[in-house]
DNA sequence: AAATTTCTGATTTACGTACATCAAAAATGG
DNA sequence: CCATTTTTGATGTACGTAAATCAGAAATTT
């Protein structure tokens, strides 16, 4: 049987109340008695029962999930997972709420965090738009100790507790090595397209990408990068302009979102050139450009993963405890054709 | 605030005791009564508190892993896992025990398995050895209303509530496509390195291996498959003489473990041959060999997850809930040089 | 209608922890 | 050594559910 509180009392010949104090660190203990409980504590290895204690407390964990606006698949994704993990909220005692704010908005991410003081939140999640006021901001709230976890897009520098997302750097590596590799040492030109240099995320990709190009294809050559906003339409002008204009290109990176319009591009102008493309976020437009053959590879975070991530990260962090490590590291999925889930 | 017996009770217009025997499925509650209660839980949205009822039944879930004795880094990985879910058991009301069976041998598989009738068993999990006298020592733990998972191999055809594990046909028919793709067109032979035929993963993943290999890469040609036994004595052996047998093998595929043999024999005889190789499991060994060069790239299912899988899936079993499926499926990881963890 | 049998209600205890109150004991200051 | 402050003990209630008991009501049988 699991020692209990009594066991810890009886064990260091201390009332029940003592115990309670020190393991709720209540004042009006003599260091002595507390050294004693706490020796007590470790000799029979009590370890407290959540489930319990949360009982007793009533706990719910109020939690807040600051997220962008965007009309692409992907963040459409994650809005679902945050709206499923509320449809859980009475089993896992929590209180979720969504906060929306304009994509690429530092100034307006900054008030959805400053907003957070004052409130009964147990947490916040956000994807950090990597910005100087929205470091301090997020240090702001780490401060006043709110647990904080960044999604999708890190926020380094900051003081928050924990990344749910996955390491674009290497992200970017990768797709350079898929490319290259699939393009089996033939000569030609890159197209890159991305969202927008001002999110962290696409920064890194990027970062990655080129350093791993320069370093181990060097045949191959990247074009000037294309900002499509993570807009479809925005996307679909730009490729169908870069293919049309150069016939030297092989293969395509695109490392943001918005790949419906990079896809329709493909189709209309890219037919029969035998480009090579790798594309991140598997949505239902990649997953079928991938099963057609339109694009090679699809680079991948699950975003129900992340915000379950950033659930438990932001209850245990509350409770001031650990977690798993290995859980919780976001993997970067590879999808080619054959292993789509 | 989230409804309770009692207002189930109130709801209904009967007392506590009575919404306790339609909860927990006890006799003496007339079928007119029973309706009248089950429509006021589902009109107020109860949902049963896990945790206090958990609390209040001193529930503790007895497991059992069983799991094949084998030399080699898979195997030590999957047991230092169920290790690691051993030291979690207080949090998590577990008691788990390792029951460990000769691999490759059904009769032994199926003793342990019957063993476990009678006993307290909340729940088993097994790597299953593909064999009909397994399949039904199964399905009698199922019939005794025993939560049964299959670990990283399944066993299909029998009853078992839920497979840990990946899809080894798509995770063939990946490796063959990363392989044909990075040999980028090039004409020559691939060799095939298994385990053992008596095991489901390996067959499934070779049948996914030749069949995307015959379709789409005909100018490679598949040489007899290679059973090393997971052991890296003999596939040293088998993958030298291999290659000093013939100069037109380009690929190396590797579905089995007992890799430290594969690649100790590719630095003796594949040294710049300029082979291209793709094997599983990522072990320490696997790692080294991709950041060196010697393999280039390796498919994983993530031990760590596989046994957490199980256990989460056992307990929700044995309660008779549901789990969420995307949780719980266990993903292919793809890693190439770049985007090791 | 009486005698059974089957349901239902009321109440209590327990699980392991949190938290509050009040009295008693011990330590400290002067 | 007394007065004061600080520390400790004893006890009770609560959280939401499970499980048991026993008395009483309703339904069924005779």
């Amino acid at each position: 049987m699991r020692p209990t509180v009594y066991d810890i009392a009886a064990a260091a010949g201390v009332s029940l109340a003592t115990v309670d104090r020190v393991l709720n660190q209540r004042p009006g203990v003599r260091i002595v008695t507390r050294e004693k409980v706490e020796a007590a504590i470790r000799d029979i290895g009590y370890v407290r029962d959540v489930a319990a204690a949360n009982l007793a407390k009533g706990r719910v964990y109020p939690l807040v999930f600051i997220l962008p606006t965007g009309d692409n698949s992907f963040m459409h994704g994650l809005y679902a997972e945050v709206r499923q993990a509320m449809t859980r909220s009475a089993l896992e005692r929590t209180e979720i709420r969504i906060v929306e704010v304009p994509a690429f908005d530092p100034p307006a991410l900054v008030a959805a965090l400053d907003a957070l003081h004052g409130q009964d939140v147990a947490g916040a999640a956000l994807v950090a738009t990597d910005a100087p006021e929205v470091r301090t901001a997020v240090d702001r709230l780490v401060d006043a100790r709110i647990p904080v976890v960044t999604l999708v897009s890190d926020l380094t520098g900051s003081a928050r507790h924990h990344y749910a997302g996955v390491d674009n750097i290497a992200a970017g590596r990768t797709a350079a090595r898929l490319l290259g590799r699939f393009l089996g040492g033939r000569k030609g030109d890159i197209t890159v397209l991305a969202g927008s240099m001002l999110v962290r995320d696409h920064r890194e990709r990027l970062e990655g990408f080129a350093a791993l190009m320069a370093a181990e294809f060097p045949q191959l050559r990247l074009l000037p990068v294309l900002e499509g906003r993570d807009d479809p339409e925005i996307t679909s002008g730009l490729v169908s302009e870069a293919l049309a204009g150069s016939n030297d290109i092989i293969g395509v990176y695109s490392l943001g979102a918005g790949n419906r319009g990079l896809i329709r591009a493909l189709k209309a102008t890219g037919q029969g050139r035998g480009l090579t493309v790798v594309a991140h976020e598997l949505t239902e437009h990649t997953r079928a450009a991938l099963q057609d053959g339109t694009i090679d590879a699809v680079l991948n975070q699950d975003a129900g993963h992340e915000v379950r991530s950033a659930v438990r990260v932001l209850k245990a962090t509350a409770d001031g405890q650990g977690f798993i490590a290995g859980q919780e590291r976001i993997r970067l999925d590879i999808f080619v054709k054959d292993n789509l889930p």
